[in-house]
RNA sequence: GGUGAUGUAGCUCAACUGGUUAGAGCGCCACACUCAUAAUGUGGAGGUUGAGGGUUCGAGUCCCUCCAUCACUACCA
């Protein structure tokens, strides 16, 4: 019975281009997919740019074009990345990375556009959207709001110039951009104002969201154990009420789509439409190719027996196993079948970087000439069902590839061809008898291959046709053609041993098909046969088939096609894009953080305004295990309350009166209990602590440490 | 600070619910072979499984502590 699969990858965001971390997934999926249609399941495999916010629209002003034109030439780009672009659909030869999108579509579509209206509409009428007035960051002379990472000014811990408004690259912390000194619009460079404005939430916290998720994120159904633990520590304990509600709209100018019954007013949040432009391309896709509503609905409507699967990188989890879930099984569509988050990649065992060159683009990787199936296979060969990071080490690369693919695999058409077409015209012979055992070792793999393959246990599933593939090698030693060849009375002999081997080639093509597509191509025209499915497996060539002249079906790598790579992607050698202030399906955007320096100056510690105080008032704070709430005289500059994470060791009442040190100019700092607007100083190591600093009696509250 | 994950030969990875001398591929060394765009075969060296404790007849596998890396998170302000 075959099954009906509509697959995803995750969508591209539409500012960037395609780096070697997005393709890890494109790959992921693509092989599994390639495998489902050769097992003879019904897949349709969609995708789309992620279009919309304001990153898109500010890019496009700074380039002087629309959004528009902006998405199309991005799409372009990505298509061509992908699959070759458009022209390569038309002449049904994939380029690129060869993934085999069923649709590449876009988020800007009227298609998404009707499925945004009809899930909020849904939602709505369920009394799942709330209104509520929110407070943030505007630009004044732009006339528009600030997402956080466009608010930049000086890191409040260590006073960095320049950070955004979510984290500082200098010292690593994180913090709201309200913690921010001299915060400034970094669209503008104007002094950001506070302004209110009414925003719609997706109300996740209600109860019907709530105990929906708890039963759909655990028993490992829909998504991996691990991942199920995660998502338990995000929906906490019941009554914990953890999950916040989902702010989805955004105020004009924005490019994206109205929220109908707004007048304008108010879009819909790009990471709304994101995961709506699934369906968005899907319902592109059966439009194109003629599918009924109801074949459609089929897919998309609960209560058929398709699978919805996605495959994403462990970042985006929360989008898509929390928020997704939850709008859909309230605006009336099906839930996803499975979320398959896997992790990041990294290079040499670090994070890509562009000063080491390892932030590699795909446009380079194909234009430099690389075989773009030596990457898929070396991602095959890395990949597992887990959340884990995968490192593409460049050696490892190189060396892996050359000797599985060339050495082992290719080698074994390689080194019998020649024979056949020399000495037997081509025609194959029966197989050999006396190989039976290694025929049956072959055939009988496909279960063991399928499975890992099906449980995307890729890396298992290449190390087992690898160990066939040493075993068909070992058959061809044992065999010795090359001393058949010698006698002419040992012809059948050698014309059987020959056949045997390239039987034993074409099965191992079969089990690497999904991974190396354009390969199992070339072999299928070398030995005339219609395209391999899985049941083919169990088949072998009959005596008298033709094979065409063999062709060499692939090189080595060079090590300096890597080292060139490497080059070229080097930052000096290029452009610094904008970093990408929205992750959407994008991965690997951690910036590296730069090592602290060892020393700082004494204009450095400047910065930093130490006072006297003296704490006039010290409480307990209710349902607070570590905080006391203290009142300080600092003096000149008044009085402050700090909240200082102390209680374990000091009892409020012993520290009414007396004189301690606080950071007078440290940015006030939301907490869970109120706003604490400085910090006391204690010391603390692994041995014990905190103790508060004391002050000789004779200093006056708001005297300056130095 | 908390939580979770990871840490196994030079490199990349295995090892089901704890069970015989911890495996494989690559690389390396030796030998063999020469059909194959130096590919292949056979054999070998190489690990106190991050460190230290503990449970057990027996631990890479369970428990505790520590170290390192990564991720998430916070009442470190």
């Amino acid at each position: 019975m075959p099954r009906r699969l509509l697959v995803t990858s995750a969508l591209p965001y539409a500012n960037g281009a395609i780096h070697l971390g997005h393709l890890v997934e494109y790959i992921q999926t693509d092989i599994w997919v390639r495998f489902q249609r050769m097992q003879g399941h019904e897949v349709t495999y969609v995708c789309a740019d992620d279009t919309h916010g304001t990153p898109i629209m500010l890019r496009a002003q700074s380039e002087g074009i629309t959004p528009e034109a902006l998405v199309e030439r991005v799409y372009g780009e990505h298509t061509r990345d992908f699959f070759g672009g458009e022209e390569a659909l038309r002449s049904g030869k994939l380029g690129g990375f060869l993934v085999s999108f069923d649709n590449y579509h876009s988020t800007n579509s009227p298609q998404n556009r009707a499925f945004c209206e009809d899930v909020y509409t849904q939602l709505k009428n369920a009394g799942l959207i709330q209104i509520r007035s929110v407070e943030q960051f505007f630009d004044p002379v732009k006339s528009m709001f600030l997402p956080d990472r466009y608010i930049k000014g000086e890191c409040p811990k260590c006073a960095a110039k320049d950070q955004y408004g979510d984290s500082c690259e200098v010292c690593g912390s994180t913090y709201s951009p309200t913690d921010l000194k001299n915060p400034y619009s970094a669209v503008s460079g104007a002094a950001p104002v506070r302004k209110a404005s009414e925003h719609h939430f997706f109300r996740l916290s209600d109860p019907r969201c709530e105990s929906f998720l708890r039963q759909w994120t655990q028993g490992g159904e829909h998504v991996q154990s691990e991942a199920g633990n995660k998502l338990k520590e995000w929906l906490g304990e019941p009554g914990e009420n953890k999950l916040a509600d989902w702010d989805i709209s955004r105020d004009p100018p924005y490019f994206g789509f109205e929220i109908p019954g707004t007048d304008g007013q108010k879009f819909f949040y790009v990471w709304l439409d994101a995961p709506v432009g699934y369906f968005g391309s899907f319902r592109h896709y059966c439009e194109r190719v003629g599918k009924t509503q109801a074949q459609m609905d089929a897919y998309l409507r609960p209560g058929s027996d398709t699978e919805l699967v996605h495959f994403i990188g462990k970042d985006i989890l929360y989008f898509h196993a929390l928020f997704w879930p939850a709008m859909l099984e309230h605006a009336g569509y099906r839930t996803p079948s499975k979320v398959f988050a896997h992790g990041f990649l990294t290079v040499n065992g670090e994070k890509m970087s562009k000063s080491r060159g390892t932030f590699i683009t795909a446009r380079s990787y194909l234009d430099l000439g690389l075989n773009p199936e030596w990457l898929r296979y070396y991602y095959a060969a890395k990949l597992g069902a887990t959340m884990e990071d995968i490192d593409l080490n460049l050696d490892d690369f190189v060396a892996r590839v050359n000797s599985d693919l060339v050495g082992k695999f290719v080698n074994i058409a390689s080194r019998c061809a020649g024979f056949l077409s020399k000495r037997f015209g081509g025609v194959l012979a029966e197989t050999d008898a006396g190989a039976s055992e290694v025929m049956a070792l072959l055939a009988q793999s496909a279960q063991t291959v399928a499975t890992h393959y099906e449980d995307r246990e890729f890396g298992k599933a290449i190390r087992r046709i690898m160990e066939l593939a040493d075993a068909a090698n070992q058959y061809v030693d044992a065999q010795k053609p090359w001393e058949l060849a010698k006698d002419p009375a040992n012809a059948p002999r050698l014309h059987a041993v020959c056949s045997t081997a390239i039987g034993f080639f074409r099965v191992l093509t079969l089990y690497l098909k999904p991974v190396l597509p354009r390969l199992a191509e070339q072999v299928e025209d070398f030995l005339n046969i219609a395209p391999l499915s899985w049941s083919d497996a169990q088949r072998t060539l009959p005596a008298g088939h033709r094979i065409d002249d063999y062709k060499h079906l692939m090189t080595r790598i060079d090590t300096k096609q890597v080292a060139a790579l490497v080059d070229a992607n080097k930052e000096s050698l290029q452009p610094t894009p904008a970093p990408s202030p929205a992750r959407h399906a994008e991965q690997q955007q951690h910036a590296e953080k730069p090592a602290a320096s060892a020393h700082i100056n004494i204009d450095d510690f400047a910065k930093v305004d130490l006072r006297v105080a003296r704490i006039v008032n010290a409480d307990h704070v209710a349902g607070a295990d570590k905080l006391l709430k203290l009142d300080l005289d600092v003096g000149v500059l008044g009085t402050r309350t700090v909240f200082a994470g102390i209680k374990s060791r000091y009892d409020p009442e012993q520290l009414k009166g007396r004189l301690t040190i606080v950071v007078a100019n440290l940015a006030p700092r939301k907490m869970k209990f109120g706003t604490s607007e400085g910090m006391i100083l204690a010391a603390s190591d692994d041995s014990g602590g905190p103790f508060l600093l004391a002050v000789d009696d004779a200093a006056k509250p708001g005297m300056k440490a130095k």
